[in-house]
DNA sequence: CAACAATAGATTGTACACAATTAAACATTA
DNA sequence: TAATGTTTAATTGTGTACAATCTATTGTTG
């Protein structure tokens, strides 16, 4: 009955190698590592990345509107946009139809940082060595679980 | 060619709905905060988690063994297991065989917590909805990544 | 319209992460 | 064995994350 008794297959559970989380855990950080270099020629860290990535879509977007996309809070968005902004990346000024509303909007300087990151994608994507059928079921996979989630 | 050129291609990989990395970083916080509710009964937090789970299972390791298992350097970790100390679930020592090493060694209010952890995996499977077959795919994937990235 | 509720950000405090540096102990070798 | 190099943690400084709280503004309702 060893490994079917209920103790030990809880314990088994409770091992890092049959973890599913840890993997997550790691992959996101070893991820962010890997963007490290690309992104330090550009004076960028992994989050402030994600910013202008909306931003160089959009242009502009509220504070709540960063927050939900990156699933972020202005805990955590406040400070990193006021760093963006002392770089002149981008302003940070209230909506004057509604005051309680923060309008980030792309000032020139981070415009030319869309040029200078354009090859960071198909870098990244060398890095992983994934081939398309493994990324687009991990896709589905990701997506199932963000929706599960969030 | 709109689509086909290479600058409508560089953008549309500089979408954020386009990034594979993203959903990485926002599922592993997502599951962080997964786990929260479950962990903060037992007044851990989620990387605190990750070294029990290795104390669990070898009762004491060293600083650098712990950091080559969750990939975590002493920056991280030396903080974080002065924090555990302080709760008295582990002890640190330095190794009289080599003084440069220090030993981690679970205590009983360390190992009471197992039992009460017992049932934290299967109420994260739980909330991660996914059948064995996903289960087992995304196993192969991100363990790709680990070692490709690590 | 006044009272109350809801919303959007900012702030505060705690805990990671990690690059870079430092310090002590150990290993190697000329 | 003395000098040099390597290894292991600790430290320092910066930047997220996030819970909890606070403030100002807007919306709602009696």
């Amino acid at each position: 009955m060893a490994s079917s008794s209920p103790q030990s297959a809880q314990n088994s559970l409770l091992k890092l190698e049959n973890q599913l989380c840890f993997p997550f855990y790691a992959v996101s950080r070893l991820l962010t590592k890997a963007y490290q270099p690309l992104l330090h020629a550009l004076d960028l860290t992994y989050p402030q990345y994600l910013v202008f990535l909306l931003l160089w879509e959009h242009g502009q977007l509220t504070v709540k509107e960063l927050g939900e996309r990156l699933l972020l809070d202005s805990g955590t968005l406040t400070p990193l946009l006021k760093r963006m902004e002392q770089k002149h990346w981008l302003s940070r000024r209230r909506d004057p139809r509604d005051e309680r509303s923060v309008i980030i909007e792309l000032l020139p300087a981070g415009r030319a940082l869309e040029a200078q990151a354009g090859q960071i994608p198909v870098q990244m994507l060398d890095k992983m060595q994934m081939t398309p059928a493994e990324i687009a079921a991990l896709r589905l996979t990701l997506n199932h679980l963000l929706t599960q989630l969030a």
